[in-house]
DNA sequence: GTAACTACTTACCGATAGGTAACTACTATA
DNA sequence: TATAGTAGTTACCTATCGGTAAGTAGTTAC
């Protein structure tokens, strides 16, 4: 079973540099308000109303880090700022419906008996 | 646009119920050793070697909670405890490889470049 | 009797995650 | 001059997460 151990040590890296990526409470509600199109930072905040500027900001900056969204600055006045998936964020797309679907899935199991 | 807005508020609901059940950085290690077949508490720790017997006992019995595993005690000599995916930890399947194929993506794109 | 294997538990601690509230800086409008 | 809208920042605090080290309990082998 030699192959077979490797291959779970193999997988073990991989999630872990997935988790690392999408880890806390927000990065990933972030991600699912940017699916709907580049947005600004008011309208992330309005489609996910108990975010606070704090963390959206961090998270926000952590997510450009990692090469998943940019940051636009137009100086229009006021001055407005875009938020967009980068090709790397929009490959996310069908981890994000898993966690949509199993979400679903769970309420129907689990909760809703 | 109400309905798109609404759909996006649907889909954060159920994104978070996920995010309640596989947070933190041991329950998804765990449940990707667990898809190799039912496992005893050592052979957990020795697929994670860097998870402490705190941390799996701990995770263990959340997932447990959930009903994503179960916990079957068989009275050996010693005493072992077999730890198996229940059909709810087996519908996680598709998001693992989910996981997995994105960390896998990712590495190549940014951290091998 | 002592070491080793099973599967944990407990106490303690430091690091990180996340919340709250207030404040900043610039421009436009009344 | 005051208010509102843009996009944040900062300080402070608490709660949760996770690590370390040691201890527990029962059985078996030497």
């Amino acid at each position: 079973m030699e192959h077979k151990s490797q291959n779970c040590q193999y997988k073990l890296m991989a999630v872990r540099d997935t988790l690392e990526v999408i880890r806390g409470k927000w990065r990933i509600p972030i991600l699912i308000s940017l699916t709907y199109g580049n947005k600004r930072f008011g309208e992330i905040q309005r489609d996910i109303t108990d975010i606070s500027p704090k963390m959206l900001s961090q998270e926000l900056k952590e997510l450009e880090a990692n090469k998943i969204i940019t940051r636009t600055l137009y100086d229009s006045m006021p001055v407005t700022v875009e938020y967009a998936l980068t090709p790397l964020g929009h490959s996310l797309n069908k981890l994000l419906n898993e966690l949509l679907e199993w979400g679903i899935h769970f309420r129907n199991e689990v909760i809703g008996k």
